[in-house]
DNA sequence: AACATTTGAGGACATTTGTCCTTTACGACA
DNA sequence: TGTCGTAAAGGACAAATGTCCTCAAATGTT
């Protein structure tokens, strides 16, 4: 909980007292690996904060393959972000690999909070900043990093998901096949 | 005029009064083609919408290669956003690439304008927003999409952009060299 | 412990893309 | 109108990646 109230904090000035008062809105969700924080289709109904665990997001193209976008760790904010804004279905599935604690709130909750504090609503906007900076960063690698650099990202931004996330899932993350995996790992135990 | 007018009720509700009152802070700014709106390393003050024109987005990456992330056309807003946002230095450059139209505001005013009314607080909040939507969709194009999907959907949403751009930029764009779009063009063309 | 099932590594070949280069087409300007 | 310069097209070969497959190691189950 801590964290969490950490993770606040460092968003926007927020009072102890304030922090009591809206805490309530939260509630704790646990998951099992492979149980699903959100599947495509169906309408995101919460915001998560990861107070443990990971969690892989991942949506299915046109040639039915699973793309994974993103890992999400402990200490990090994490929703279906689209689905959640519009309240329309998300194209997200958003999956634990592991066992996963999350602190959440409902849409319906948020919109309260942002109502009824101005401080809310500045941490509703410098949300929707970062996130849209994070997606920012996202595309810039993927699209200018080869697959060997955004491995060796990942080994050293998140080297827990790579020991935690099955190798499918990490090529996909990468935008390449199994085979192409295989050969840069091989390359980078030389 | 009327364009912008239409633009921003489009994003809320903003009466005419308030529209009146508002427009002072914007003021009307001509690009010759090669003009940069924004460039790298500079902190972007301003935001833009195009009243004419087109104006393509770009960044240079580690391997001194330039990438052409987006080609933004009239009837759309656009800017540095993380830079603008942050006030920070803009890793990207902004350029007509032919003779271009821009109602802009300054970082400041803006800022104002904020304060001064919820409804314009309720427009960057809503920009936000849908700039992160657009990034996604982005990204989400860039990563299932082959170049020779994402050149048909060029040609589809964005004709004129491929009669204007040279071929260096929409192989950027693309995320290929100029003989793979050159393989693509003579694909399409049988 | 023994077996079945899943998961990762890597071989062989086909396909795609990049690199380097030449040729062709087009527009600017004297 | 000629010619100069720039931009696009495309040939030839090399390198990277995908597809399909097998084998070995790890994991789960009874």
């Amino acid at each position: 909980m801590d964290k969490f109230k950490q993770f606040l904090k460092n968003i926007a000035a927020i009072t102890d007292h304030e922090l009591a008062d809206t805490l309530s809105f939260f509630t704790e969700k646990n998951l099992q690996k492979g149980d699903f924080f959100v599947k495509s289709g169906k309408v995101c109904q919460y915001a998560a904060f990861i107070m443990k665990g990971t969690l892989r997001t991942f949506y299915i193209n046109d040639k039915a393959q699973e793309t994974t976008s993103c890992f999400c760790i402990e200490n990090n904010f994490t929703t279906s972000y689209k689905s959640f804004i519009l309240q329309q279905p998300s194209n997200l599935f958003i999956q634990a690999i592991e066992y996963t604690e999350l602190l959440v709130i409902d849409y319906n909750n948020l919109q309260k909070l942002y109502k009824s504090s101005p401080t809310w609503q500045n941490i509703g906007r410098t949300v929707a900043e970062q996130e849209y900076i994070v997606m920012e960063k996202y595309a810039s690698v993927m699209n200018n990093e080869t697959a060997k650099e955004k491995y060796l990202r990942l080994l050293r931004e998140q080297p827990n998901v790579i020991k935690k996330a099955p190798v499918e899932d990490i090529a996909s993350y990468l935008g390449v096949t199994r085979r192409t995996l295989s050969r840069i790992r091989q390359q980078i135990s030389k």
